[in-house]
DNA sequence: ATAAATATTGATAATGAGTCTCAATTTAGT
DNA sequence: ACTAAATTGAGACTCATTATCAATATTTAT
């Protein structure tokens, strides 16, 4: 039994769910796999492995990852495609309110010239980016800390 | 004219398209609009408008928009959701090359400490974030100089 | 080890965003 | 106004993901 193991039965068992057959082998195919990796993805690796889970299944099973801490979504992304307006200040900073949904945008030149820089090292050449942070605005975050009092 | 209605006008003799009154009245609605928004809201909004514009018309116009360099995509997204592994060291900054797909994962402390104070600033409580750039990598970039060249 | 209670699974239908098709319409240039 | 070419609208279609539900597997208590 190996460290992935023990997290994912242990966020198991606190969630009072079963570490079954199909999520031991989405598991082991998961760490099986370069990092970044899809949901199709890894059913045609489980498939070829001759092992038997259902598309369902896998993707059913990518929540409990995620919520284990195991894995994480990657590259932001939302259900739809978002668009926003390019106005003469390009705002390539968004801070998401996981509650409310607000956006606060900000523009720091100071921020985007160290990613270049980083970019510089790897010989990357940037040509768009972005970054987002999700979390809590200041008026959720209080609500939700009154919330916690009471 | 205003200067949105120029540039998209601009865009669209360069490219030997129309300027159409469908297209007139999404970009209208455009630039009525929270700087953030998604194709459905879009949609929604002609129509309470009483404006007469198919969804595919207006989902055939936002590429164009994009082109035209007035809006842009917003929270880098794919077609899929990606995920990846989280090992004992966050990689949040990601150099994605769109040309040959290759994902250059980059951990700075740095740049993360900056984005936590700035968010601070906005008393922004960050939960998670990701930093998405698109462009070429090292490979791409130098193989795309010798063809321009040649 | 067995049975009862409960969670999980697989197969497939359903959903929802986004794209494609094609006949009918509109546009730009003469 | 006429013609050629581009655009539109309506709906069919695709593809990723989610929901449904009867059948099955797992856990716990015995």
């Amino acid at each position: 039994m190996n460290e992935h193991e023990k997290i994912f039965i242990d966020y198991l068992k606190r969630s009072d769910l079963k570490y079954t057959r199909p999520r031991q082998i989405i598991l082991n195919i998961v760490f099986n796999n370069p990092s970044h990796f899809d949901v199709e993805t890894l059913y045609d690796q489980i498939r070829r492995n001759n092992r038997d889970v259902s598309r369902a299944t896998v993707y059913r099973t990518m929540p409990l990852l995620v919520k284990s801490g195991l894995i994480k979504q990657s590259l932001r992304c939302q259900a739809k495609d978002q668009y926003e307006n390019v106005s003469d200040q390009d705002h390539h900073l968004h801070l998401v309110c996981n509650n409310c949904g607000k956006i606060i945008e900000i523009n720091s030149s100071e921020l985007e010239n160290r990613l270049r820089s980083l970019a510089e090292v790897h010989k990357f050449k940037i040509l768009d980016f972005s970054i987002g942070a999700q979390g809590l605005c200041r008026k959720c975050s209080n609500k939700r800390d009154k919330e916690t009092k009471s």
